[in-house]
RNA sequence: CGGGGAGUGGCGCAGUUUGGUUUAGCGCGCAGCGUUCGGGACGCUGAGGUCGUGGGUUCGAAUCCCACCUCCCCGACCA
């Protein structure tokens, strides 16, 4: 490609919205531009390069033995009625309505839509497994939709979904994607890493986030730099380290009443009576299959929901509403407090070991100081429900935990009979016995593999592409092109590299030659032939680096295998 | 949705406090001409803006008032 005849719109300066190194990168180099809130067009060079994720993971899912397919992004709502998840996704899922006011949601996710087909179409044992996927454009109306790409409205997507026999089958399709996604984030030159996952509004028991490490990440990761381990944070075990909690020395004091008018949040209380947030207790109503139960919680801890509802045995737990909170404390939000309630209390075993805590006085504008537990009141059950900190250790080998930013770019879900049962999705087994299917569902979001690959690989200077996802892979700069000598050469190796199928790119734009310089850092292209007078002169051809600024100076006959021997690199 | 910030040529900004020398500026970019040409050159000339939208106040509004829209940031079931 001549960039004198294409559109690469460069930018020196990043629109003020940007905020982070890939979202400004991204505008900068011409990759897209925006239409409106978290959605994007792809300019030419910025489409390669989805184009190019797209390929990968389209050779590594073929590999596999599983098949492309395209399903449609409007679907009715009759058959998201059938999951439940019409009413469940929320606003999240975006809905039109079409000329006789038949509604339709546009597909942020598939489960719905392939467990439709394969109702239809498979029948039989003998037909199983059997893993589909496709590359397609997804929405999801996001509640904020931030950083570029990385949390987009309109984004891309590789969603597959595999049909099995039974659990065991699944568990073996399972580890194929996992290792099929290794293979793909692997080839894309990213540094991630496999976490324990929640499974979220999508459903099943098991799941892995791929995280790409990165500070800009959104999610919070914990990993153990011995044994292996890895979870979101949301969901990760520990062992309890020895040194938290444990102060039964400590002797009681008188409890008393403190006026705390407006102070609600943790901040504003221990702001306010000059304490620290592991002084305090939180009461936390949550509603655990539509009973109130009041959790007690260390000030500077949080909670662990999934933890919770397994040793609750419970099926679903949410935070309590306003109302609930009034009629069950009889005070309003952020007054709550263990004293006096007449419901359910659990502990975590960090307060259990508190003394003299502040809290709630379940009273409006008031919280109590000294509370002590079976003193003031009684605790129904203390369980290990907070989620981990920076000082608990592994659950599996108890090394110290380490703690990450990460970029989710692939998801693997268990989700067993979730959406085969409700939809009906079911197969003859050898006994001629109806079973519905398991299923598992995969998802890989390229337009975060971009961004990802971005926040890992840049300088000041630009963006610096891995080969194997770069838009082009060479790019030819004419230093002057009123010199019509240094024009004939690199027209030369242009036409040469492009015989060889080396994706190419010739800046022969009448800019002068920092420019292009620039231009071409920012791109981020990973080889730079830069043809100027010591082409001219000494018949020797420069090659950069992108990656590493290394020059290398080699004769004009051996262009073609030294470039050939950096693209292994 | 709650809180904060911002909308002025393609991008980055000034001007708004105190309404009137502003026919609304500056840098970058863009067009033409000339000089230049290995890390974002220089000179001259020029094009491009209903100052987010709609109302209002006023002799007069980018500037004051009201409403709305858009964008960004923080938070969003942790009391």
């Amino acid at each position: 490609m001549r960039m004198s005849k294409g559109l690469f719109p460069t930018l020196k300066e990043a629109p003020k919205e940007a905020k982070i190194v890939s979202h400004k990168l991204m505008i900068r180099a011409g990759l897209m531009r925006k239409l409106a809130s978290g959605i994007y067009t792809y300019l030419p060079l910025g489409y390669r390069v989805i184009r190019k994720i797209e390929n990968i993971i389209r050779e590594e899912m073929n590999k596999t033995g599983a098949q492309e397919v395209l399903l449609p992004t409007l679907s009715p709502q009759e058959l998201w009625e059938e999951s439940g998840r019409w009413e469940v996704y929320g606003p999240e899922l975006m809905r039109i309505k079409d000329r006789h006011n038949r509604l339709f949601g546009l597909g942020p996710t598939h489960e719905e839509v392939i467990t439709d087909l394969a109702r239809r179409e498979v029948k039989s044992y003998r037909q199983l497994p059997l893993t589909l996927y496709q590359i397609q454009t997804k929405f999801r109306d996001e509640i904020r939709p931030r950083f570029g790409m990385m949390r987009a409205r309109e984004f891309h997507m590789k969603d597959a979904y595999s049909f099995d026999r039974n659990e065991k089958d699944l568990e073996k399709n399972y580890k194929k994607m996992y290792q099929t996604y290794q293979n793909i984030f692997d080839r894309c030159g990213l540094k991630y890493k496999a976490v324990e996952a929640d499974t979220g509004p999508i459903g099943g028991d098991v799941s892995h986030e791929f995280m790409v490490l990165a500070k800009t990440g959104e999610d919070q990761i914990v990993y153990c730099k011995k044994c292996g381990y890895a979870a979101n944070v949301n969901r990760a075990e520990y062992h309890r380290s020895p040194v938290t909690g444990h102060q039964s020395s400590v002797k009681e004091k008188p409890l008393k009443k403190v006026k705390t008018p407006g102070m609600k949040s943790v901040e504003e209380v221990t702001g306010f009576l000059k304490c620290k947030p592991k002084d305090l207790v939180k009461t936390l109503i949550y509603k655990v299959d539509g009973k109130p139960i009041a959790i007690l919680i260390r000030g500077d801890h949080g909670v662990n929901e999934r933890r919770l509802e397994k040793l609750l045995k419970a099926k679903e737990i949410l935070l309590a509403d306003e109302k609930t909170i009034e009629k069950v404390t009889s005070a309003s939000l952020g007054f709550s407090g263990p004293v006096g309630l007449k419901i359910k209390i659990i502990a975590d075993s960090d307060v259990a070991s508190m003394k003299n805590m502040i809290s709630g006085a379940n009273e409006k504008d008031y919280h109590l100081i000294n509370i002590n537990i079976d003193r003031d009141f009684k605790v129904d059950r203390i369980l290990d429900i907070r989620s981990v900190i920076p000082e608990d250790l592994c659950p599996k080998c108890k090394t110290k935990l380490t703690f990450s930013r990460g970029i989710e770019v692939g998801h693997v879900f268990k989700l067993g009979t979730k959406y085969s049962q409700v939809l009906k999705a079911t197969f003859l087994d050898e006994k001629g016995k109806e079973k519905p299917m398991i299923m598992g569902c995969y998802g890989i979001g390229l337009d975060r593999i971009m961004a990802a690959s971005i926040e890992q690989n840049h300088d000041e200077n630009g963006i610096i592409w891995p080969l194997s996802i770069a838009p082009y892979q060479v790019l030819v700069l004419i230093v002057n092109n009123q010199d019509k000598r240094q024009i004939k050469i690199a027209e030369k190796v242009y036409n040469s590299l492009e015989k060889e199928g080396i994706e190419i790119l010739l800046d022969d734009r009448d800019l002068r030659a920092g420019a292009k310089f620039k231009d071409a850092d920012l791109m981020g292209i990973p080889l730079r032939i830069t043809i100027g007078n010591k082409a001219i002169k000494g018949n020797k051809i420069e090659i950069k680096i992108r990656k590493n600024n290394k020059v290398h100076e080699i004769d004009k006959k051996d262009l073609i295998p030294k470039i050939r021997s950096l693209r292994e690199m």
